[in-house]
DNA sequence: CTGAAAGCGCTTACAG
DNA sequence: CTGAAAGCGCTTACAG
């Protein structure tokens, strides 16, 4: 391994010279600085970044931590993300990290291991504590789609989402609506689910009907296949649901619809279904699917331009929180 | 920041010592023991990651490096990564790269630099100097869809797969067949890419048909509304197009779908396609896609369970090669 | 303009 | 069983 030493000595000069000139200090002489850079060439020298990063202090990584990465959700959100680090200039390495449980102890390791000069929470809800050993540590943290007072929060507005896509249900006449909950986390829901179904709740209300709790269905790791199953315990009793709103998004919607169309139920004649998210295949399946847009890839380029700034000293680090809205995008299934 | 000399003080110890205990050496009492982890939990010490790292030798995590994250080939062997991680108990850490060009430039940086122990490309192809590169500095790589003489290789069937698929909309009657290539290297195709054409091509040969070269049609970003301006594209001059073999994936091939819907086309009358990948949307699409399937949940799953392996030292780190078999999913758009 | 020294926070022989 | 010392590869005052 060709340390920073051997560049000195090819170089002839010490080990200081050739930090400075590297790093293109003004007090190095034009000279020995093309001495060095040669000799760096020659040895195919790179710094070794975890020596660099101890002296520093910072490492140069924005950890993006999530309970998956590979849901819709999380992929928009990236897309936005890999967006902004190709329009930018600077060099941030960006770390995922994909943890189900115990949150705050990836959390904590993160910051004061000295994994991340920042991080970016997707659907995660740190607790109080970590969020002070952030704030304590100068480490700052963008909180997406989760409550997390000292830190910045960035979220959606699913409650006004929810009670949109209920409206619509209604609008088309459903009177029996029931929901469809993601509940990833095993224990409560996370916010964005509690939002929406308070958002829905409220809809059946202010129109005046009634809600079934027999109604109230839940999926655990958004896959096609579980909306299949739901369809399938709906039919169980004797079933006049005639409107179902997935707000655990088109994924399993699109599931939900399939189980539906086998089961000879016509939609949106004897069933309507409204989704959450606007995926692509939305758009395409049969009949197409009403949705939700979040502007999922936005927040993601939003929050990483945001942080490299806070980073880079452009910006202050300041807790605040930010809401995006949501839009109802109408289609043939309701 | 709380060091390993701030715990030394309050258990009243030497770090060294402090060192030792939190790592379990069989070397040190009990009671010391007890000593050193009470005082680590009461100041919440966290070992510098950065410091352990640099007198190992080892930093205990994993490069992933891609040219975006953010499409369904990508999502679906991180799935499989994902889930590898959850099922072990060892604590690798996956760092996520996406670099579109300087391929190796990065690579060479990941290295050089010491961010990773090892590292996982997916449809990167490295230059033979990058190959040696890692191998000089006992840095394992595995090369997923791309070549890589020197790494592990591992590879799909896609001429076997573009064979499967060709034959088959031949089969249904199809004479003048179509190609839609995706190019994202923006120089010269990689090699999934190389090798569907070459399938594509050989199958029509072998049942005595003859290619057009006006048929071969290119998209960029496997966005969805390419797939929409390559079928506008198609119906430009005299069209008489009645199979499309869209190797650039399903994405691409709903777009194709979707716009020849608008046009009035009717598939599979008209006019037969069939995708690559088969994700979760093609069932349910209107009509239902067919596609290849690749395992690619299992790809992601191996390719990190045995990257573990070699830098745990259970499996020996050899270059070689396996490949993997596609499979044909027939669906009512042939 | 350049170099010797100290230090970042850890680990690992080596004494005792 | 425990501690003093050296060292990982770098950067940053501080002299000269």
């Amino acid at each position: 391994m060709v340390t920073i030493k051997d560049v000195a000595q090819v170089a002839g000069v010490s080990h200081t010279t050739v930090s400075l000139a590297l790093r293109g200090s003004s007090s190095i002489t034009e000279e020995t600085k093309q001495k060095v850079l040669k000799a760096a060439k020659r040895l195919n020298y790179h710094p070794n970044h975890l020596a660099r990063s101890l002296v520093n202090g910072k490492t140069n990584v924005i950890g993006v931590v999530a309970n998956f990465f590979s849901s819709n959700f999380e992929m928009e959100i990236l897309k936005g993300i890999e967006q902004s680090i190709r329009a930018s200039d600077e060099n941030y390495m960006i770390n995922l990290f994909a943890t189900l449980e115990k949150n705050d102890k990836v959390l904590t390791d993160l910051c004061l291991g000295r994994h991340v000069d920042g991080v970016i929470l997707l659907s995660i809800s740190p607790s109080p504590e970590v969020i002070k050993l952030y704030s304590d540590n100068n480490c700052p943290m963008i909180v997406v789609d989760e409550v997390a007072e000292g830190a910045i929060e960035v979220t959606m507005d699913n409650y006004h989402g929810a009670y949109m896509a209920t409206e619509h249900l209604i609008n088309s006449g459903r009177k029996d609506l029931a929901i469809v909950l993601g509940d990833s986390s095993r224990d409560e829901l996370g916010l964005s689910m509690k939002e929406r179904k308070q958002g829905f709740l409220q809809a059946i209300k202010d129109h005046g009907l009634k809600f079934n709790e027999r109604n109230l269905f839940y999926i655990e790791d958004y896959y096609f296949e579980e909306g299949q199953v739901v369809f399938k315990r709906m039919q169980r009793y004797g079933n006049t649901i005639d409107g179902i709103f997935c707000a655990a998004g088109d994924i399993v919607a699109s599931g939900i619809m399939l189980e539906a169309k086998n089961d000879r139920v016509n939609i949106p004649r004897d069933l309507s279904i409204i989704g959450y998210d606007d995926i692509f295949s939305s758009a395409i399946i049969d009949p197409p699917l009403s949705s939700i847009r979040q502007p999922l890839f936005q927040i993601g380029k939003n929050a990483y331009a945001r942080m490299e700034r806070i980073l880079n000293g452009t910006e202050e680090y300041k807790p605040n929180k930010l809401v995006y809205e949501p839009q109802l995008i109408a289609r043939a299934s309701v």
